[in-house]
DNA sequence: GCCAACGTTGGC
DNA sequence: GCCAACGTTGGC
């Protein structure tokens, strides 16, 4: 199985939108190598839902339940289906994660306008261990 | 509000 | 095919 990161303005759609919805269908990726990334997802696989501008942090995990297909709005591009599994403990801030040497290498960090990135699994562990731990 | 990073477009 | 100009994203 998978992890990925996802980005989304709060403003335009955030965690508590998705919370509302149930479920909803990851559209409007207009990026190459995002696009790539979505290809890839299979269901089953794991993504870190993240707040971009205004927020700036990883809010909560979403389990990726579709595949990609053609977004029937913009034949080209594709969507995946997503539904949320758990808000974390706390959020999990940029400023922390470029803070923290082990997550030097995440995608997030190193290719900072790429709105879907693939997550190691190290990475990922990690990411979840410090929303269980109170921000040093 | 500014700017760096990156992608795309179009002139040559 | 190169590269300057431009547009967008997203951090600061």
């Amino acid at each position: 199985m998978a992890h990925w990161l996802m980005k989304s303005e709060p403003e335009s759609y955030s965690w508590a939108d998705l919370e509302r919805d149930g479920a909803t269908e990851w559209d409007g990726v207009r990026n190459n190598a995002a696009r790539l990334h979505l290809r890839a997802m299979q269901p089953g696989d794991e993504a870190f839902f993240y707040h971009s501008m205004s927020d700036k942090a990883v809010v909560g995990v979403m389990r990726v339940t579709r595949a990609a297909e053609p977004d029937p709005k913009a034949p080209d591009w594709v969507r995946v289906r997503v539904e949320p599994i758990r808000k974390l403990a706390r959020p999990v801030t940029l400023a922390e994660i470029k803070a923290e040497p082990a997550l030097a290498k995440m995608e997030l960090i190193r290719q900072s306008r790429l709105s879907v990135a693939p997550v190691r699994d190290a990475e990922w562990v990690k990411v979840l261990k410090m929303a269980d731990h109170p921000r040093k």
